[in-house]
DNA sequence: TGGATTAATTAACAGTGTTAAGTAAATTTG
DNA sequence: CAAATTTACTTAACACTGTTAATTAATCCA
């Protein structure tokens, strides 16, 4: 039955096709205007047989969102030979602020936009989400390294991971959105005005308030 | 020319109108299913009678989204009466984060979609941002207050205020998007599964880091 | 009362995701 | 090998979306 498989490997190689054209829209124009249509035109297929391929287009999405995590993999993948846990917990903080600011359109699908997220929800709800906790669970290991050095000590090390994923989302999410464009401007720091290192030096905040308490 | 301002006066109870049919099809059927021709329907007239009051849809998103403000604004006026900072600080994030539980889709329009930002970036780039202004204005003599107190001693205020957002957006954006759900699932500690606590822990974690630096 | 202004409308454009029905080619079967 | 069946893909269509241009009905002013 060779035959077979030559066809699912077919089938694989399509979807790949599909899903680097949608990339390459979603990547130059963003996620609205990444259309089925546009996808097909791209690969030069009548959009309906799109659907032959993705149950729909938040499948797409949940598709690309997966190209993100991999991407973000990749970066902190650099990370896990930073030995001293405190140390590759502020790497990791500043890596995912840098890939934020330099994939702010994966960033939106991986962690702003609700579409991807409810997709693996509804279509697969028995399935956990794993590239997402592929990720975590470094954190977590990293905050529990940290604890072993004698910092955060009494501090569960669930929360601690949570509290510095949402300091590190916070942040880009806010600046993404440009709630920080807004707000900055009235800053009398003017270090702060200067978006690129707004975040950072806010993130360096939180890292002061993380070596007081070791 | 009494009669220019009854003219006005209706124009703006007509704008008002279009909003009260937009905010009921918003909170019952969220911002994607609210299109222009439902509001048109639910006021009895033509889709495009609403382009003469309002621009376009990001417009209409604008002033929900400025709803939305007067929302949050009436619940931390009734917090002004806490006379410690720090107390009225810790009351803020769990204010913040309630309005969040509480009308996620006034939170998302407000603080997650880019479109209302965007709009107010377009159409009215020399006007400040009122409605945000005015709650982090309220953040920073806050955080300033707690200074005085002896708290966050050599933080400077502006990064202070804005972490302490960053932290309470960033559960309240990763909780609204649902990517909580997937994570908390494989979470140890009972206590975290459930969601509604997980918020309120993870920012207590946050006060017990900024208590003990005092 | 007649002309100008204003308010609201209908019709239409250019797009969207998605499904049902149809066609041509490839494959399996008798 | 020829007939039947499955597979791959397409065309046509549905039910929407935001938005604009052209048009009609009503109101105001001289």
């Amino acid at each position: 039955m060779g035959i077979k498989e030559r066809k699912e490997r077919h089938r694989e190689d399509f979807k790949a096709r599909i899903l680097q054209a949608a990339k390459k829209l979603f990547i130059t124009e963003g996620y609205e205007a990444t259309s089925i249509r546009k996808i097909a035109a791209e690969i030069e297929f009548s959009p309906t047989t799109i659907y032959l391929y993705y149950k729909d287009k938040t499948d797409i999405a949940y598709a690309l969102h997966q190209e993100g995590f991999g991407l973000m993999r990749e970066r902190f993948s650099a990370l896990a030979h930073v030995d001293d846990p405190f140390e590759r917990l502020k790497a990791m903080g500043r890596g995912y602020i840098q890939f934020a600011i330099d994939h702010p359109d994966f960033y939106e699908l991986m962690f702003i936009m609700k579409e991807p997220m409810q997709y693996l929800q509804a279509h697969h709800p028995e399935d956990e989400w794993e590239e997402g906790e592929q990720v975590f669970n470094a954190l977590i290991q990293t905050v529990e390294g940290c604890k072993v050095h004698g910092y955060f000590s009494s501090m569960p090390t669930e929360e601690m991971a949570m509290l510095s994923w949402s300091v590190v989302h916070g942040l880009c999410s806010l600046h993404i959105t440009s709630h920080f464009k807004h707000i900055a401007e009235k800053c009398s720091d003017i270090e702060l005005i200067k978006q690129d290192t707004l975040l950072e030096s806010v993130f360096g905040a939180y890292l002061q308030l993380l070596e007081r308490l070791k």
